[in-house]
DNA sequence: CCAAAAGTGTTTGTACTACACCCATGT
DNA sequence: ACATGGGTGTAGTACAAACACTTTTGG
């Protein structure tokens, strides 16, 4: 026998991604054109309407493939914004996800079917509805992450140099760092182990590459 | 003119709280004997669902003040919970909050008309669907309150002796802490102001009250 | 006068900050 | 040989951890 809920209110539940990038010149963040009323027109999260057979996460991964065509991405549960008139045309509430993606060795292409854009994380326009605010937590969120489990944040090529790391913190934790220090300190947390590689590219002496350590 | 968004799925909005509490003998956690079903009669958070004209956090103050007839209680929204089989009766998703009384000047009472009851929280019973998984975030982001901002753990009387905040600390990090540092650590932080008033109760000696500063 | 709890300071190690020079190499 | 970016060490300071004795007073 199945019981159900038969009087109370049902609602539709959206997700919201906040997608930051990063290129080596600055953090990023994505944003749409919106193609549905209302707002249309104006500058958007990515987001989609949650099915009734598919969790949270799922729907946002979709949302995500959706837009880059990308699959096995970190993405994580921010918050749930249910302000009564958020969205004007109807009572939803959204959950906001963010997503980490590496803007150098892109396996991903942006869907040309959407109108999207990288925007640099401290020049983006106004957005609609409440997603100003969502951006604001995951930026949070971010600088939180960035200090406490660095590995985490996937917004790098696998192999990369101490300075592209260094240049990732700085442009997240809007601040300038110390290069001596800050090679010490990611050494002494222990979540780097440094190749006999190094990258040519940008001196003649070259440059030491570095993995994150996988941990179990 | 109004647009709607037709076509999408509805579905059930829930609410879950974890209400914890603290009475100087340990961290307590307040659980109900669920009394509609399925799995009627079986321990539970207190719970409620989202209805259309309120916010999340309404609903979440709306299901506390039913049960304790509390109003303006510290509650922080944690984490959406949205596996699809989550809840047998029917497709809903929830969003967890967690609150924080003071069971030692306890200015409420529980509703008698629900079943509920304090347990300590390293021992109580296992709960429904996924309500276990809730408490381990509640306390998870209990104690990084506690690292972070212990003036937010409303978990005390308004007057309270040290060896009550530093009991409170050790049950919430279940660990032991120094006495000497502790009291230096709390002065630092610039939390706590001592009154000149003491608690004779424990002590021949008497130990002073203390209570947390107001912050704009 | 003594039992019971409260209060208090010092030392040691560890982590963060500020700061400047030498190294390797392609041209 | 030199210009370019890469790599490295030290000294000073601030914070965290370990640790034990003295104070007060009701009985």
């Amino acid at each position: 026998m199945i019981y159900k809920y038969d009087s109370e209110d049902k609602l539709i539940v959206a997700v919201d991604c906040i997608i930051f990038g990063f290129d080596n010149e600055g953090l990023k963040i994505l944003l749409v054109k919106r193609a549905i009323k209302p707002e249309i027109g104006k500058w958007s999260l990515m987001g989609g309407f949650l099915k009734k057979d598919e969790t949270l996460t799922a729907s946002a991964k979709r949302v995500l493939k959706t837009l880059t065509g990308l699959e096995n991405i970190y993405l994580e549960q921010l918050e749930a914004y249910s302000e009564v008139n958020r969205d004007p045309a109807e009572r939803t509430i959204s959950v906001a996800f963010s997503a980490l993606l590496n803007m150098v060795e892109q396996k991903w292409e942006l869907e040309k079917s959407f109108e999207a854009k990288w925007f640099p994380i401290n020049a983006f326009p106004v957005l609609i509805f409440d997603h100003n605010m969502m951006v604001e937590r995951a930026l949070k969120r971010l600088r939180y992450k960035a200090q406490t489990q660095p590995q985490e944040l996937k917004l790098l090529p696998k192999k990369f140099t101490m300075l592209q790391l260094r240049t990732l913190f700085e442009a997240i934790l809007d601040t300038k760092l110390d290069k001596r220090n800050f090679t010490t300190k990611i050494n002494t947390m222990n979540i780097v182990k440094r190749l006999d590689e190094k990258d040519m590219s940008s001196s003649k002496k070259g440059s030491y590459l570095y993995e994150f350590l996988e941990y179990d």
